[in-house]
DNA sequence: GCTCTACTACGATTTTAGTCGTAGTATTGT
DNA sequence: ACAATACTACGACTAAAATCGTAGTAGAGC
């Protein structure tokens, strides 16, 4: 009767999650090093993160030797669907074209991509009138 | 000496910007009516939170009587850029192209708003690859 | 066995967002 | 003029995130 359904990460919380999820299963000190390059962070501030995300049952862990090997809980899509449900409602009013014109007009990517993009539209969309 | 460059707006800013955005100048009055239709939330609560917006560059304000008649300050398209830059950032690593994909698997439009998006991609396309 | 080092544990503090209650003030109606 | 009304001003409180410092402890190397 402890895990609750582990509520949205905060930015810190995701920074965190980021680097599990590409990286697997790290050390605090793992994790402390590669944050370390983006921006100047203690380490024992890391370390409490973490412990409070183990805490929400975001993340659990295994000891190797002294230290602990912590992995992350929750999966990387379900999250990422959840915080852009919700950026979606507060800053697009929950439109998704508005918010998808707005994203390929500021950081439009290159014509390999803007390809597959127009496959997976052209899937969706005979999925949605199959006059085929 | 004031005016700091608007750093980006809380979740309870933003709602009250995009009633201003929507509706044009309003009085708290106003926006505290049209808030709590969502969700209860007292008059100074709403009143207090536009004041700090005021403050931090966000709205300005006009004298109607004794009222007062806010405007937003900072525009909609400028902010939901930097918004949707940060958390692209954030939540997608920068890849635009990988959360529009989930954007539009989680939200799909309906067909015809699909067929714009593909016609502006074509457009973006052409403009990478100008090839024509 | 002893010391040094590399960890974890945890309390405490700071910061910020969000919220509310009370007081003050101008205007309206009588 | 006076009371009721409709506002604004502002201090203060709460909750949560984020941060850090100190203390404790296990293990490695000598």
């Amino acid at each position: 009767m402890k895990n609750k359904p582990s509520n949205s990460p905060t930015a810190s919380e995701l920074s965190i999650l980021q680097l599990l999820w590409t990286n697997g299963p790290m050390s605090v000190k793992d994790v402390h090093e590669a944050l370390e390059q983006n921006k100047p962070v203690v380490y024992t501030t890391v370390l409490k993160t973490m412990q409070v995300m183990m805490e929400r049952g975001m993340l659990d862990r295994t000891s190797e030797g002294r230290k602990h090997i912590y992995n992350a809980l929750i999966a990387q899509t379900a999250t990422q669907d959840k915080l852009l449900g919700s950026f979606l409602d507060k800053t697009f009013g929950g439109s998704a074209k508005k918010l998808v014109m707005r994203a390929l007009g500021q950081h439009t990517p290159d014509a390999n991509e803007l390809e597959e993009l127009k496959a997976y539209i052209d899937s969706l969309d005979s999925a949605k009138k199959p006059k085929q």
